[in-house]
RNA sequence: GGAUGGAUUCCCGAGUGGCCAAAGGGGACAGACUGUAAAUCUGCUGCAAAUUGCUUCGGUGGUUCGAAUCCACCUCCAUCCA
C-alpha cells in the first residue's frame, strides 16, 4: 500500500489542493514538506503529535520534512479557530517555548544527516522592514478575499485585531521563504490552517509563478465534535512533567467507545488489518481495544517501559491490588497538627482536591476512599505512622488515585 | 474623534438599593446503574475555624445604615457615523 493510500485509509486527509499531484509527489518521495508549530506553550500536545506522526510516515516514505517552529508567528498569534483574542506572549516566553519544542521534536523525528530540517521563522520574520515587506508581499493580498476566509469570518462578530489579521500573511511568507531556500513544495497542517495555507500557495504562484501544494490533516474530534486531547485541566501534554505517563495512558484508556477505532487508525502505527479486526469487537470487548490504544500511544510518546508501568498500575488499581507505579504524594511532619492530619488536609495535600471545601464535599458525597475503606466522616484524622512504609492509597471518585506516604 | 450598547462566578446568561455567594442553562465534579464507555437519574459547583464568618459582579473613588444594582472618573469590547 502506498503512503498516500495509507493516509487515506486512516482518515488523516482532510483537504488537498491537487490530489493527483500530491499523491504523485508523496508516493515517490519527492516532496519536501513543512509543518508549522507555534510555540504557544512549553510543551507539545496531542494535536502536535498527530502532525509529527504524519511527518514520520512521510519521512519513512522518503520525503523530506521540515519542522518549522513559529518563533516569529507566535509573536502575532493565529486567530484561526479561536473566538477570542489571543493574549500576547512575551519574547522571553516564546524563546523558552521554542527550546522546549526543539527538544521534544527531536525525539520523534530523525533530524540526522539532512533527513529532516528544523527551522525557526523568527530568523526571517523578526527583522523584516515594514515598508518593503508591504510593497513586496502585502501587495499580493486582497483584503476583500482574506475577509471571506473562514477563519476570519468567525471572528467578525467578536472582533479581530490588525495584528492577528496579519497572521495569514506571515504564514504565507513562511511558505514562500521555505520554497525559495529549501525547495519546499508542500505544506501540511491542521484543517483549521487551510486558509492560511492557501495563502501560501497563492503567494508562491503570484510571486514566482510556481506551483506549491497544501494538504490538511483531519482534526481529531471525538464523537461529540470536540477536539480531542483536551481535558478540563487543559491539554494532554507530551511532556511527562506536565502530563505523567500514567495520566496520559488513562486519558486514552478512557475514550468513548465511539472514538476508539478512530484514534487507533489516526494515531497509532498499528497495521490497518489489525485495526480492522478490532473494528468487529463490540460491547465490553472494546475495553481491550482501549487498552491497546492507550499502551501504543504511551509507548510512542514515553517509551515502552513507561507504557508498561502505566498499564500495570492501571490494571492493578481498577481490578484491586496495589500498584507500585501509582502517582505518589508526600506528606511532611509540618502537615500534621497535634500529631494528626484530617481527611480534608490529606486530600488537598495529595492534590486530589483543590480546596478543603471541595474535599469536604467529596467526603460528604461518599466519593473518598482511603485504603479501600470509604470515609464518611469529615473529622476523620490520620496519624503520621499510618502513612509509613507503603503509605495509604487515597482515592477520590473512581479514577483519581494517589498513594500518600511520609517523607 | 462622535453616538449607542455592553463588561456578573469555569462558560452562556438573569439580577437594576436590603430577602444575593447571586435565578436558569451548559460544563466540571461526586453518587447510583455499568465495561475505567455512552445514555439516564440524583447530588453538587467561591473560600474557611462552617447552622457562622470572610472575599467576589471590569477598575478606582463616592452617595447610603446598607451597593452587582445609584453617582463620578477610568479601562476594555461591540455596533453605527467619520
Amino acid at each position: 500500500m502506498t503512503v498516500f493510500d495509507e493516509l487515506r485509509e486512516r482518515d488523516l486527509l482532510a483537504q488537498l489542493t491537487d490530489e493527483e499531484e500530491i499523491k504523485e509527489l508523496v508516493n515517490n518521495g519527492r516532496a519536501t514538506f513543512y509543518i508549522g508549530f507555534d510555540p504557544t506553550a512549553d510543551s507539545l500536545h496531542v494535536g502536535h503529535f498527530m502532525a509529527l506522526c504524519l511527518m514520520k510516515r512521510l519521512q519513512m516514505a522518503g520525503n523530506k520534512p521540515i519542522a518549522l517552529i513559529g518563533g516569529g508567528t507566535a509573536m502575532i498569534g493565529d486567530p484561526s479557530g479561536r473566538s477570542d483574542m489571543r493574549t500576547m506572549m512575551t519574547r522571553e516566553t516564546i524563546e523558552h517555548n521554542c527550546e522546549c519544542f526543539k527538544k521534544q521534536m527531536s525525539r520523534f523525528i530523525d533530524f540526522s544527516e539532512g533527513r529532516a530540517l528544523m527551522v525557526n521563522n523568527a530568523d526571517w520574520l523578526m527583522d523584516l522592514n515594514y515598508i518593503s515587506f508591504l510593497r513586496e508581499i502585502g501587495a499580493h493580498f486582497s483584503v476583500n478575499r482574506m475577509l471571506t476566509a473562514e477563519c476570519y469570518k468567525q471572528r467578525m462578530e467578536k472582533g479581530l485585531s490588525f495584528l492577528e489579521f496579519n497572521y495569514m500573511i506571515m504564514q504565507s511568507y513562511d511558505f514562500l521563504q521555505l520554497y525559495e531556500k529549501y525547495g519546499c513544495n508542500m505544506q501540511f497542517g491542521g484543517d483549521d490552517q487551510w486558509s492560511n495555507m492557501l495563502g501560501g500557495t497563492e503567494l508562491i504562484r503570484r510571486k514566482l509563478g510556481k506551483d506549491a501544494y497544501a494538504m490538511t490533516i483531519t482534526l481529531l474530534l471525538n464523537s461529540e465534535g470536540k477536539k480531542m486531547g483536551k481535558t478540563q485541566k487543559g491539554a494532554v501534554w507530551l511532556d511527562p512533567n506536565k502530563t505523567s505517563p500514567f495520566e496520559f495512558y488513562q486519558y486514552w484508556r478512557n475514550v468513548a467507545d465511539a472514538d476508539v477505532l478512530k484514534c487507533l487508525r489516526m494515531l497509532t502505527f498499528l497495521p490497518l488489518e489489525q485495526i480492522e479486526e478490532m473494528d468487529t469487537w463490540e460491547g465490553s470487548r472494546l475495553n481491550t481495544a482501549k487498552e491497546i490504544l492507550a499502551y501504543e500511544l504511551t509507548s510512542l510518546v514515553h517509551g515502552p517501559e513507561e507504557a508498561g508501568k502505566a498499564q500495570e498500575s492501571a490494571r492493578a488499581l481498577f481490578s484491586g491490588g496495589s500498584a507500585a507505579e501509582m502517582p505518589t504524594a508526600v506528606l511532611e511532619e509540618a502537615d500534621f497538627v497535634n500529631g494528626g492530619i484530617d481527611i480534608m488536609g490529606v486530600l488537598v495535600k495529595a492534590g486530589l482536591t483543590a480546596s478543603r471545601s471541595e474535599a469536604r464535599r467529596a467526603v460528604e458525597q461518599g466519593g473518598v476512599t482511603v485504603a479501600d475503606e470509604k470515609v464518611t466522616d469529615i473529622k476523620t484524622v490520620y496519624a503520621p505512622e499510618q502513612f509509613a512504609g507503603e503509605g495509604l492509597i487515597v482515592r477520590r471518585g473512581k479514577k483519581n488515585f494517589k498513594r500518600v506516604v511520609m517523607r
